[in-house]
DNA sequence: AATGAATGAGGCTTCATTCAT
DNA sequence: AATGAATGAAGCCTCATTCAT
């Protein structure tokens, strides 16, 4: 507390007038973070849908070409999901290293909020996957289970791409996890 | 230290008669369970070549037919893998809880141990997937980060499902992650 | 830190406010201890410079004139050495026993600060009696030895009058171990 | 307790069929370096009266020559007082740092028995003490304080050179205390 | 008699939280 | 609203002592 109150430039006390515990700065940070990413993603897939299916907006007359939108829409919102969290874990290490070194002192009370913030990237990405599923462009795999090995790939890979001990350009770490991602889960003709 | 010595049945002073410290506890643990986990798969995988090769010994005469030895070769390798992570999952769910509560306690002194632990198990995975990118059965990406992919996939997974999170049975959990790793890495002539 | 904190009236936490460790105030009260005995013992050899020399300034016209003044200026400042230390010892029995008490705690960081503090009294004694060797009031043993002699003299009676054990009047003491060193260590024509 | 075990080369355990506590110990330990010490005394002082009494036994016929032999006597005593306890001090630096160390430990029922201790030594001292004043060898000062300052003054030579922090050979070391005793302490007639 | 594993009271220190100003 | 000195529960560790073998 004393080191948040001087980063924060306050006296310890006054942390106290707008937080009733350390937990609760702790559910709150994860809460904010978190709804960024969400908010990263979000945008960013809408930006997808913005500008990548006006360019193919002439769908034509068959389901063939309807298909290949779709698969180009998918694949292009699975990239933008792993964008979105590179960049995410490019710009917050610190968060990344606070919620590991506090991840013990999360207590009954925080759980369901914390859990709840992570839920919802979860539904987001899951949502996408279960439309890839739901038009064919995607295998028949269990939707969550789906985004958890997405989710998980991309944490592993960006959190040891963010501890140093890979050396890997972050844009070629972000394209091999889309690869393996994407051709593990894409539906072959 | 109150609450170990308690579930251990004996007084807290005794615990110093078996470690120096508590850090010293937690680097114990950590290497212990690693080294089961990494026991664990090595026996997976010396069951792989013992008992798949043999049945695949013929091969017949040519190039072809050795890559397909190659092949099931390094995909049940995967597949041990990933089976030996659940069942360490599976019966281990308290040290994952135990992990991830002290991962802020650890301090200078045991990070060493502690990532050296675990770099051998990430290295012993490597090594099979090295092998498979070398002998042309996964396509070439770089296999840390392969590595890191599929046990980032497997501890997303196998975590939520150890949380009670997702209702999959574990089984087909496992095996909708080996497809979908094993799909994403294996080179398609 | 108990009985620390139960006497000054405050919590045991407070304590950690104004000083970082148990040994920390050790050091401290040491070096305050030290430092008024060494102030009592300059003030009071100011005051015998001031009061003294100048009742005898007159010097009349030979060397024996000056040897006499050297010879009482050296005494008086040793009598006001001795004095000095006896009313420390009356004033601040409690700090003996707590340094006899606590001298086993003393580690390795706290050693340099609390010899230092000590070291000057020596000093500032010994300052005195090499001046009194120097100019022949003395006889000329080594100075040190000479410091370390008085010093002595005057703990152990003192700390004997301290704890009670001997009956006689301060000043007596005070007066008897004067007499003892100023006889044994003045040089007789 | 463990260290003195081991250094005994024995268990833990058995210390206690001897001792009943480590107070005990101690106490123990401090009788028996002080009544080392009074031992190493007593017979340099017999050898005093054995040895240096013959040497003038012929005294003469006069009073003053009696005196003589007296005088002569005190300051052997005294002498072999002082060389007793330099011997003591180089033969027992641990004993005098332990003494230090543990004095904080001495509880309430230690007191009695290692004063006790300490009380013989100062009395045998006293005795010789007081027969000097007796006889007209010593000047009229209470023995006791006498005592106390000449033990004050071994002590503080003893310590500092035994510290390492004054480079005087020993023998010079015992033989200024002694210049500085005797002088302070004789009567001159 | 001897052992040494086990004990647990007590010691020092930290830190989230409170409250008088 | 803001402060920061004060709090005290809780944590880690030591060590003199005990007791079953």
């Amino acid at each position: 507390m004393e080191a948040i109150a001087r980063l924060a430039g306050i006296a310890k006390g006054t942390i106290y007038l707008y937080f009733r515990s350390k937990e609760e700065i702790l559910v709150a940070l994860i809460e904010d973070r978190f709804a960024r990413l969400r908010t990263l993603i979000r945008n960013k897939l809408l930006l997808t849908s913005d500008s990548s299916q006006p360019p193919f907006p002439s769908a034509s007359d068959q389901a063939p070409a309807f298909d290949l939108d779709k698969k180009i829409e998918v694949r292009e919102s699975i990239r933008r999901i792993i964008d979105a969290h590179f960049t995410f874990y490019r710009e917050h290490q610190e968060f990344i290293a606070i919620l590991y070194g506090q991840l013990g002192k999360i207590a009954r009370n925080m759980e369901a909020p914390a859990k709840c913030s992570a839920e919802e990237i979860t539904q987001l990405i899951t949502g996408v996957l279960t439309k890839g599923v739901a038009c064919g462009v995607l295998r028949p795999v269990d939707p969550r289970t789906l985004t958890l090995a997405l989710q998980g790939m991309i944490h592993a890979v960006a959190f040891d791409w963010a501890v140093g001990q890979n050396n890997l350009p972050p844009d070629e770490a972000a394209e091999s996890v889309f690869q393996l991602f994407w051709t593990g889960a894409v539906r072959v003709p």
